[in-house]
DNA sequence: AAGACTATTGTTAGCGC
DNA sequence: CGCGCTAACAATAGTCT
């Protein structure tokens, strides 16, 4: 039931890896369609994974081939132009939660300013209501959420510093021998 | 604040439309690369829509490429295998939710038949408790669910009937009278 | 037009079968 | 192994700025 919030890495364990891939490919496949439907447009995908001994691809090959055609037809020089390369994509992304803890540093500092004040002018009555043990927990609750982002940010930056693929994808096949030494990782 | 639970149909509002494609784009943008981060594979999309003057490509074009070579390499043959088109997915789904539709309403029939029952043979204390106002609206909310579905199914079949790209995507290119007539229009 | 916000709906990790 | 379930988490439609 969705215990852990996502570490967004390589998930390691065999099983739970290949069933993360089930499960997210199906709601992928799931919004892109819905994105051709509601905005009438022209998509299309291949997902390279080693469950299918061929990529997958949508909507369709005959769809993909004309997605192609069409982005073949410009330019090479303009090929390059209008992506967003994963790399760039994951910059941008800790950029803004970079500016994101700043942010919530400074309401952290504003909360704990308040709180001094109320504890030593004698505020109002609802504040006053609140137990000192309820204002820590509050605290508590600013500094996880900073540590939180921090570490998105971290692991966002461990990412950028691997090799372009994360870990090499599992060979596709393996002897008996590896298949056994593979059930004793614990992810 | 999502008031509505999304009809999956074109959206014919122009403002609308285009917001609800950069938002959707990113989502998608955003669960690939955790796709391809979580379970270390491949994967690229090509997105043609009216807004970008050119296909948008992502992850990069170079890895684009890389992927079409992979799927270029295959036996054309191979090319429509392990591929599931967009009617194939539509009516898979269609499939799925008629019998949901079957199930709900079996387990409708069966909370009126155990509604019956506790009326008539005065069943147990916490049933007792629940007024007769509150078991109409528990009826009535199954009842709901069953329209919903009904729709869901309806609309699907509906976006399966009409050819293959839903309503032609608006030109790029429009003078001042057709703007001006497209913002009388309301979704 | 482009972002921020937030009530809602939608997705999915971990289980149990 | 793969499916169905459901609490917990994430995406997003509508709104305001």
């Amino acid at each position: 039931m969705t215990r852990k919030k996502v570490k967004l890495a390589y998930i390691k364990n065999d099983v739970a890896r290949k069933a993360t891939f089930k499960k997210r490919k199906k709601g992928l496949m799931k919004k892109l369609s819905e994105l051709s439907i509601l905005c009438g447009i022209e998509t299309c995908t291949i997902i390279c994974s080693p469950y299918e001994k061929k990529p997958e691809v949508w909507p369709s090959t005959m769809g993909v081939h004309k997605t192609l055609a069409r982005f073949r037809k410009m330019p090479e020089s303009d090929q390059s132009k209008n992506m967003m390369s994963q790399e760039s994509y994951l910059r941008k992304n800790i950029e803004k939660m970079e500016e994101q803890l700043k942010k919530q540093h400074k309401e952290n500092h504003e909360k704990e300013i308040e709180q001094m004040m109320y504890q030593s002018l004698a505020g109002d009555k609802l504040i006053k209501a609140m137990t000192n043990v309820e204002l820590n927990e509050l605290g508590k609750l600013v500094e996880k959420n900073i540590m939180e982002i921090g570490e998105k940010i971290e692991s966002l930056k461990k990412i950028m510093r691997t090799p372009p693929p994360p870990p090499p994808p599992p060979q596709r096949l393996r002897t008996k021998l590896q298949i056994l030494r593979a059930r004793q990782h614990v992810n």
